[in-house]
DNA sequence: ACCTATCTATATTGGTCCGATATAGATCGG
DNA sequence: CCGATCTATATCGGACCAATATAGATAGGT
């Protein structure tokens, strides 16, 4: 899904500038499933300014800089829910440390290990933040991806602990 | 991670072409964790051979187009195995489908219902590759990763399966 | 015999994307 | 006063990819 599409979903919701969607795809935000960058945010509302789907007007700060807030058109609504209707492109996923794992045996134990240590925090992390109780009861979207998200990390979690003990047993004999 | 270091990696377990190796993103091979197109696999592959990382030679073939098969040298296993002993870009996760799902309240439930539909038979393709029985016993690094995508796509499964009965029992309700 | 679909095989192109960088306005803790 | 961090907009050079180009096949249907 292009950035221009994600853009207008996220404008469909509410108005907002381009550093506060930037914002959306952090901590709490849409990050376990979309994501994009300064560079082509900006680039992606100047685009779609362009083609009358969304509308923007500055507002000026004091003590901060000033700011462009960007709403979405009818237009705009009306290209996104098109978007919605047509095949959806498929899902990307890319993991170099499970790409990296597939190469353990040439990696010294320890450093396996640390991998596997790192992956685990980071992916406990992003568990913690699916699991942070939500106001309810929550739009039937987000109860959806929220489910969604916490089945797939709470799957990914037992896993790795599982792996991780085994690799336990494995040093334990391999000490003696 | 990118295309060049995936391509020695792929490269430090057999010689390959640039074909063998997009073939290997394919429906048996590393699909579910990384990724590359012709367009990224041709031009690493040649800055591969200018850095010395791999070397290259043609061969003829009779009824077929010739092919150039590479294979990693010395300096690109030491390359390869230096980049694992870094620490690792983190995993990208983009789903189209789970972006759309949190905008299911402005899509016909028809629509919605046919969304999930072809993301389940996806997902349940995925899982059956998955599944297929591998010759026993297998490398250490590809039970993790074997285990690892089994893991994770089972939770999705389950969880779209479930969250598709109580849509069936929303339209039941519906309907009366 | 011809056409379409599919496979084998290498390679390039134009457009999209992103990490880094640039510029400019702050607060806060040491 | 300095470094870290936040707010805010924007661009650039390099990486990536879907589509396309070119060229070699097989196989099935009409």
């Amino acid at each position: 899904m292009d950035v221009r599409t994600i853009c207008l979903g996220i404008l469909s919701r509410g108005d907002a500038t381009g550093y506060e969607i930037k914002k959306l795809f952090g901590d709490d935000g849409y990050q376990h499933f979309v994501e994009a960058s300064f560079g082509s945010i900006y680039p992606a509302l100047s685009r779609l300014t362009q083609e009358g789907l969304v509308s923007v007007r500055s507002e000026i700060q004091e003590k901060r800089p000033d700011r462009k807030v960007y709403s979405i058109t009818e237009d705009g609504r009306k290209a996104f829910l098109g978007s919605l209707m047509k095949p959806l492109p498929e899902d990307r996923h890319r993991s170099p440390f499970v790409f990296a794992m597939l190469f353990s045996h040439l990696i010294p134990h320890p450093r396996v290990v640390e991998m596997l240590d790192t992956y685990i925090e980071q992916s406990e992390t992003k568990l913690a933040q699916l699991m942070e109780p939500r106001p309810q009861p929550l739009p039937e979207g987000e109860r959806f991806v929220t489910g969604f998200g916490r089945a797939v990390y709470i799957a990914m979690v037992n896993y790795l602990h599982q792996y991780r003990a085994e690799l336990k047993g494995d040093a334990a004999e391999a000490a003696e």
